[in-house]
DNA sequence: CTGAAAGCGCTTACAG
DNA sequence: CTGAAAGCGCTTACAG
């Protein structure tokens, strides 16, 4: 059995147990299957493997980092996770990341600039290998510098100039609203937009105007408000859409959870949704279909977003070319735009 | 200015352009703002930190940790960051754990064992300083043996055997909505349970069952249903005990998102939340007060959990002994739990 | 087929 | 007050 060694198990721990020096053991641990034939003898190769796997050796990843300059570490920011859109998206990526035998930092930013500036550099003297951003200000100036700092990354749900992304086709969502609330006759239409930093409302929101423009409807300034993405933002800026002698017929949330808001909102004034106001969220989070007005809404393939983010930060990561993605998205229509027979 | 290194700022770049070793370097950089005096002299302490600050030096974790044996990295694992309560707990460990310098890992589990082991070897495998556990199941089996090796850690939100933990007392929380429903006249409440495998669900349900029985008012076993801890998973369960001749008057579902789920499959009975059938929820998230018809629910301190989980890890770090901490519920009533006017 | 050496970037007793 | 050495655990050409 050798000498009984404390401490964690290294390559030493099997090199010396095995009489072997540490660089055999690491040819071996090291090689793929197929190439284990160079590593060392048949019978070496093992011997090793048996003890390593006896003892549960794990490398250890400082080590490994600091000889190799490469860190298997990716770092994410996002403006929060308990945004349960970003959660989501999140959880696409580490699914991914587990798979690639990569480990993925968060850190909520908040959407706060200065915030999002000693974040990314923490993680970056964390030495990640490459970062994904859900949280990218449209105006892109921060991850220009970032960009210019050399370090490769991806934006997942918002785009930001010509830095590659993986998104929902927010603008086509938009559009797909504007369609279904045509249809349903609403030419007096207002939209909880999201935060003016944002691609995801913005697209949105362009999306749905100009569709009503090609149908010889204006959506006029002041039915548009911008908002925060969460329910009391949804909340609020509604609450400020209904201040007017008139009030619109339609309302399109940009995100399910300010939907929600505005559904609250509707109700202070006496007024529910689907019966009086129509209303729309985008998403499709699990919570629109079981709410007690269930909530029409434009699914979002956020999963995906995630997974396939990471996906191309590896492309970027092996040195290929990254191409941004729009996926699609699907409008999901439930009783919150119909009035109830 | 010396030589133009290319590549990163290490101790041998700022050591090189002052004509100094990197030791004296180090123990500059290293020390206290008041230890200062005995690492070097006044003005090489002025020179390096200048330096050091010009060129952005940024010590590399790796070799740190690699020479230490200390990771300054904690790993957290979650049943799902897609659920808003373990999101905003989590985000409260973040932030905790930024003031103190450490960086974490998340990992979602899914609550599936088999991934709360992989996961566990991984974050290990990466060499945290500790972990943070949310995702306990009850039994405690697991977390013995990760006790077993050696490795310092924490529960949130759950609690499991003797390990420490930073909980809201679930109990307690259980109390406070019989002794609600109780004055509402409640005798006949059905209880929406979580998992069996979570003490949160099996202690909010303790509470209320134990306050109804101090009352001479038992709840039978088939008023109380085991469900997942989405709205989907409270939907489900609200269904099974509706599908009864004498449905319960009353629904406590141990978690808000449950409890949506829970009016979700009442109106599909024709039946109101508030009006026709009482329900309460557990956690006031932010959606609570939003809905239509908003929640009656207990509010749980999720940030807080989180914060003292890491402040309580941090003492078990430093050698300290950890206490287990009961946070403080406390009853939030609104529209769902009393009929309109 | 296997060993020996060098070095990634840092810290920490130990000298002087 | 500062330097020199050793070593954390690994990988990778280079010998033989």
């Amino acid at each position: 059995m050798g000498t009984q060694r404390s401490g964690p198990v290294t390559l030493r721990t099997i090199a010396d147990q095995l009489g072997l020096h540490v660089s055999t053991v690491s040819r071996v641990l090291h090689a793929k299957p197929d190439e284990s034939l160079r590593a060392a003898s048949a019978s070496t190769v093992e011997r090793v493997r048996r003890l390593a796997d006896e003892l549960g050796y794990q490398p250890n990843p400082h080590a490994t980092s600091l000889r190799t300059r490469r860190s298997n570490l990716v770092g994410v920011l996002v403006p929060r996770l308990s945004d349960m859109v970003l959660a989501t998206i999140y959880e696409g990526i580490e699914e991914a990341a587990a798979e690639h035998g990569l480990s993925t930092f968060v850190a909520n930013t908040g959407d706060r600039p200065e915030t999002q500036r000693t974040r990314t550099n923490m993680v970056i003297g964390r030495r990640v290998d490459g970062m994904i951003f859900g949280d990218a200000y449209v105006d892109g100036r921060f991850l220009d510098e970032v960009a210019g700092r050399g370090i490769p990354f991806v934006l997942v749900s918002r785009t930001a100039g010509a830095h590659p992304s993986v998104t929902c086709d927010d603008y086509l969502g938009g559009r797909l609203v504007a369609e279904h609330l045509l249809e349903l006759g609403h030419r007096d239409v207002a939209v909880v937009a999201g935060e003016p930093y944002a691609s995801t409302g913005i697209d949105r929101t362009a999306g749905l105007v100009d569709r009503y423009r090609e149908a010889g409807l204006s959506v006029p300034a002041d039915r548009i408000a911008q908002s925060r993405f969460d329910v009391s933002g949804g909340h609020a800026a509604t609450a400020r859409l209904l201040d007017t002698p008139n009030p619109p017929t339609a309302i399109f949330a940009v995100n399910d959870f300010a939907a929600i808001g505005a559904i609250g909102a509707l109700r202070h004034q006496g007024l529910r949704a689907g019966d009086d106001v129509a209303v729309v969220g985008f998403n499709d989070t699990p919570l629109a279909a079981e709410l007690p007005v269930p909530l029409t809404t434009v699914r979002s393939p956020m999963l995906d977003m995630g997974r396939e983010g990471l996906r191309t930060l590896l492309r970027l990561l092996e040195g290929e070319a990254a191409e941004s993605k729009r996926l699609r998205p699907e409008l999901i229509v439930r009783a919150s735009s119909v009035p109830s027979p």
